[in-house]
This record gives C-alpha cells, sequence and structure tokens, in this order.
DNA sequence: CTGTATCCTTGTTGATACTG
DNA sequence: CAGTATCAACAAGGATACAG
C-alpha cells in the first residue's frame, strides 16, 4: 500500500465504520502514513484528505507528546519538518493490524446486522430467540 | 475480575488514557460487563457508573444495532431486561485483550514520554537527535 | 425497573484567513 | 513550506425530571 495515496483513506474504506479508534480520528491514518519512513508535514497532508492544516497540527502534537512521533525541523529554506515514528509508535502498527484483522473477518457480519436492524424498524420480531417481544 | 465490581472501571484506570477505543466512550465497559453472562439494565449501571441512564441507553441501542449483543424483554412486573453477548459481540472480547496487553506493556513509556513532553514545556532540547533545534 | 424527554455544557472538527 | 489565529458548526455527553 502506497502511504502517499490520496485515496488510502477513501470514504468508502472499512476505517469510516469500524468500532475501534486509535487516539482520535486522524491518528491511526497519520501512524500507517509514516509506517515506511518519515513524512514532510505536507506529504501526510495528501493521504489523510479532510483534515485542515490546523487538525492535521493538533494530532501530530498530541502523537509527539505521547513519544509516538518525532518531530524534526531542519534549518533550511524553505523550511522542511519531517515526522518519524518511534518505536513505541511502531507498536501501534501491529494493533492497527489486528484491527484490520477483525473488520476482514468481522465487518461484514456487523454491516448485516446493522442492515437487518434498520429493516425491521419498528416491526415485530427480536434479535433474540426471545420468549417475548417488544412492542 | 468480577463483572459487577462498581471500581471495575475506576477513573485511575488505566483505560482512561488509553489510546485505543472500542465503538465510543462506553461500549468496551458494557461489552466486558457482559462477558461472563447475561446482565439487566440496572447491574449494568453499577460498574459504569458516570453513565446516565440515557447515554446507557443510547450505547445498548448501538450495539444492539451493530449485533453485539441481543435485548430480551421479559413480560413481568416488575419489568425485567436482559442484555447478552452475541457471538459477534464475543470477538469484540478478544480485540479488547489485545488491547489490554499493549496497554500493560506500552502504557508506562507513554506515560513517561507525556510527562518528558510536559517537563520541557518551551524549554530547549528536541524529541529527536535533531541536528537543529525548534526555537 | 427500565427507560424517555429536555435542556445545556463541552469538546471536537471544520472553514477561512493570515504569518515566519 | 509549515504552520497559527479566529470563528463557526456540530455532536457527544451530562443533569435533571418524568413516564410506562
Amino acid at each position: 500500500m502506497d502511504p502517499l495515496d490520496p485515496d488510502m483513506f477513501h470514504p468508502a474504506c472499512p476505517s469510516s465504520v469500524m468500532p475501534i479508534r486509535i487516539g482520535d480520528k486522524w491518528s491511526a491514518m497519520i501512524i500507517v502514513c509514516l509506517e515506511q519512513g518519515p513524512r514532510r508535514f505536507s506529504e501526510i497532508r495528501v493521504p489523510v484528505h479532510g483534515a485542515t492544516p490546523k487538525v492535521l497540527t493538533q494530532t501530530l502534537r498530541a502523537l509527539e507528546r505521547d513519544g509516538m512521533i518525532t518531530r524534526t525541523v531542519y534549518a533550511e529554506v524553505p523550511p522542511r519538518v519531517e515526522y518519524e515514528l518511534t518505536p513505541l509508535g511502531r507498536t501501534l502498527l501491529e494493533l492497527i493490524a489486528v484491527c484490520r484483522a477483525w473488520a476482514d473477518e468481522h465487518l461484514p457480519t456487523l454491516l448485516a446486522a446493522r442492515e437487518a436492524y434498520e429493516d425491521r424498524g419498528s416491526t415485530p420480531g427480536s434479535t433474540a430467540p426471545a420468549p417475548f417481544v417488544d412492542p
């Protein structure tokens, strides 16, 4: 997977309905973006579209604060800043992988349940083999 | 662990700072509460203190909608409602266990990084072995 | 007992514009 | 390029009261 692919986190991506979240809304995306090496601020903005610079900065600061990433400023012009995963941050990759595996296996079941739930709406039947029905 | 222990989710519990969340704020607690068998509405309220009935109902409905739990109403007086994990809901227990294992292993590191970050505040030094320093 | 109904506070996200 | 500042919008969560 290309961490610079603009469609890496397309709205249709399962992560939209995933019941698991690492940190806030954007953290996991950023972690995955940095998997293959350091990235610059503007490089991260590409796949993580929708995140304004403000939100991106907020999230990056929080990750830095928690020791997940490092922030390195190079005294060049134009300025260059690189973000890189720490060993601690890399441990999150494994966790994300586990979550993805869960999604691959169980998300279809979840979505089916959700659809079935909407379908009955307020009509008869109960989820369980219930002895009594909820009017 | 006793799923009816009022202090099961004490504020000092690591889950307060955990960067991983299953669903919303209360879902994971509820899932764990139901691990050992069906529970009634008021039984769930005990360990999940802080959740008002409104929020608890919301969360339970969402979990039911997604096929994680079943809701069974018994036509008794006083009314009795039991919530129970589905097989799908039980798969979340494994996921939660993985997250807990991550926390046991890495949360101290995270907290240390956080403390170190606060300590420097805006003083010298950089997180990375940075060649240049951020003024 | 098991919820609903209202109202309100707060935190989070987003849009837009501007700076070193 | 890499942010910061400011304001607006929204959704989640909580307090309180009440109903079937």
